[in-house]
RNA sequence: GCCCCCAUCGACUAGCGGCCUAGGUCACCACUCUUUCAAGGUGGUAGCACCGGUUCGAUUCCGGUUGGGGGCGCCA
């Protein structure tokens, strides 16, 4: 039984480099038909927050990631979090403290910090030097006696480790290389290598999928697995992923935490879909997938082993491909909120006003990229529009507000505002009157919508309503601003 | 400084010794469609870091150089 899980430390919003790790293990998990396990790694307690563990759910849930142990849900090997797993790690260090697998180090930060730096100088190395090892009764005596608190170090053995990675084949890393490392801070807490450890063993997890950047690590984890007489897990380092200066990608590049996606308006199919194609490729080409079609496709052997840059561009191409996909019904839902922050929907809308919101929605849906381009785009049909200068002046000629009139007069004798008739009784106009086309419908669709960017027209038109159109109308021939051809600020026309 | 990983178009990648005059996707450019903005269609620009080997033959195998990334914490 495959068991694999996401362990993250509740100290910032779900970043995007964490939240690949955690899909590529769903994926692994539910390929397998195994269990996907969530772990809260809270012991750092200066920066672990609740208000971070809950977002971390929530934006996990929201991507689709559902696991089978942990948090929220429960399972067999609770509990899940860290800091309620304590007793644990206390108990197994002090079973290697009298295997002597283990020992009491009293060194103080400052004392450690001097003797790093020399030795980093004199041999390059940065390691503790392990002259706790050994003290004698004495030694302990007076260290208490100075009120030292102690930190507990696992004994390195001198011997070189093999990890067996299933991304990158065999890794050896010499025995000198590897220091005496902390598993018991002085506050009692464990440190991370000492609990991932101890909970992927008592958690029973079979493979350990996480970020390069444990790699380097990874020899730590399996001395500690020895010592525990544990099962090695099959261990599998994806690459990392960066920014576009190649750089660990940070704030500094923009949006990098799933949240911030999801607040721009990006739809979890797309994220998930994107994520997945960072350091993993399908073996014909395919980059569109379902959730169930990377599932089925899905292996570690086809997991890039070089470092990938987060594309935005990328990103958001596949999120507007995401956005036609989808159905008018679900934009609806997911843009209401952003409609109605902006005031462009009412708190309690009409069955009335939903069915016409969606109707526009559908009209535009091919243009939007993110959810945020539903207000800016349909915009205009909830309220009166706001008409830019720079546009009536270069769109507007003195003969423009002829033309709107003659408009007018011939939409106020239609009888239906259906888009094909109105087509074709302005296109007769045009042609009577010996108008380019051009000439008339870039003016008109300014006047009605106040951007060149909008739907159709004509159907603009009939969405709009005989009455709203005409009205719109009237208002910009009546602009005074509008008179002279230029000059017409921003505003809405009286 | 020491240790580890990595190296194909600007980006993500395919390639697992000859099928490669290196393929796909995003971006970019051009053309096309068109009442705008998109979307779509067609075409195009662009890459095997470098130096040595191995081999009849290297993008593919080996070594080195360079470059990038990661680790060396009482952070995770």
């Amino acid at each position: 039984m495959v068991r694999v899980r996401f362990a993250p430390s509740p100290t910032g919003y779900l970043h995007v480099g964490n939240a690949r790790t955690a899909l590529f293990n769903y994926v692994f998990a539910r390929k397998n038909s195994g269990q996907f396990i969530l772990r809260i790694e809270d012991t750092d307690q200066e920066r672990s927050a609740v208000k971070y563990e809950q977002a971390i759910i929530e934006d996990l849930r929201w991507l689709g990631l559902d696991w089978d142990e942990g948090p929220e849900v429960g399972g067999n090997y609770g509990p899940y979090r860290q800091t309620e797993r304590l007793h644990l790690y206390q108990e197994l260090a002090e079973k290697f403290l009298q295997a002597g697998l283990a020992y009491r180090c009293y060194c103080t930060r400052e004392e450690l910090e001097g003797r790093k730096q020399q030795a980093l100088q004199e041999k390059g190395m940065a390691g503790y030097d392990g002259r706790c090892r050994y003290l004698t009764q004495a030694q302990v005596a007076a260290f208490h006696h100075e009120g030292r608190k102690p930190v507990v170090r696992f004994q390195v053995p001198a011997e070189s480790i093999e990890v067996n990675d299933l991304i990158r084949g065999k890794v050896v890393f010499a025995g000198e290389t590897i220091s005496d490392f902390v598993i018991i801070k002085s506050d009692g807490l464990p440190t991370f290598h000492f609990a991932v450890v101890v909970d992927d063993f008592l958690m029973g997890i079979t493979h350990v999928i996480r970020g390069e950047d444990h790699l380097s690590n990874t020899p730590k984890h399996i001395l500690l697995f020895r010592a525990l007489k544990a099962r090695l897990p099959f261990f599998a380092h994806m690459s990392m992923t960066l920014g576009p200066d190649r750089t660990r990608l940070s704030k500094r590049h923009g949006a990098t935490s799933i949240r911030a996606f999801r607040q721009a308006g990006y739809l979890p199919e797309a994220l998930f879909n994107y994520l997945a194609l960072l350091g993993w490729a399908s073996p014909d080409g395919q980059e569109i997938f379902t959730r169930e079609e990377l599932v089925r496709e899905f292996s570690l052997e086809r997991c890039s082993k070089t470092a990938a840059i987060f594309d935005h561009n990328k990103l958001l191409w596949m999120n507007g491909l995401y956005m036609r996909k989808t159905s008018p019904e679900r934009l609806l839902q997911l843009s209401l909120p952003l409609l109605q922050a902006q005031s462009l929907a009412p708190q309690e809308p009409t069955a009335e006003f939903l069915a016409k919101t969606k109707q526009l929605i559908a009209l535009e849906q091919e243009k939007f990229k993110t959810l945020s381009d539903i207000p800016e785009r349909i915009g205009f049909f909830l309220k009166t529009p706001v008409y830019d200068s720079k546009l009536i002046e270069k769109y507007f000629t003195p003969q423009t507000r002829e033309i709107l009139a003659e408009i007018e007069v011939i939409l106020a004798d239609q009888e239906s505002f259906e888009h094909h008739k109105l087509e074709e009784a302005i296109r007769t106009l045009c042609q009577e009157k010996a108008y380019k086309p051009a000439q008339v419908f870039h003016p008109l669709r300014i006047a009605l919508s106040g951007t060149t960017k909008g739907p159709g027209l004509f159907e603009m038109m009939e969405i709009l309503g005989k009455e709203e159109t005409i009205g719109r109308l009237q208002a910009v021939i009546k602009n005074e601003t509008f008179r002279s051809g230029k000059d017409g600020g921003p505003g809405t026309p009286p």
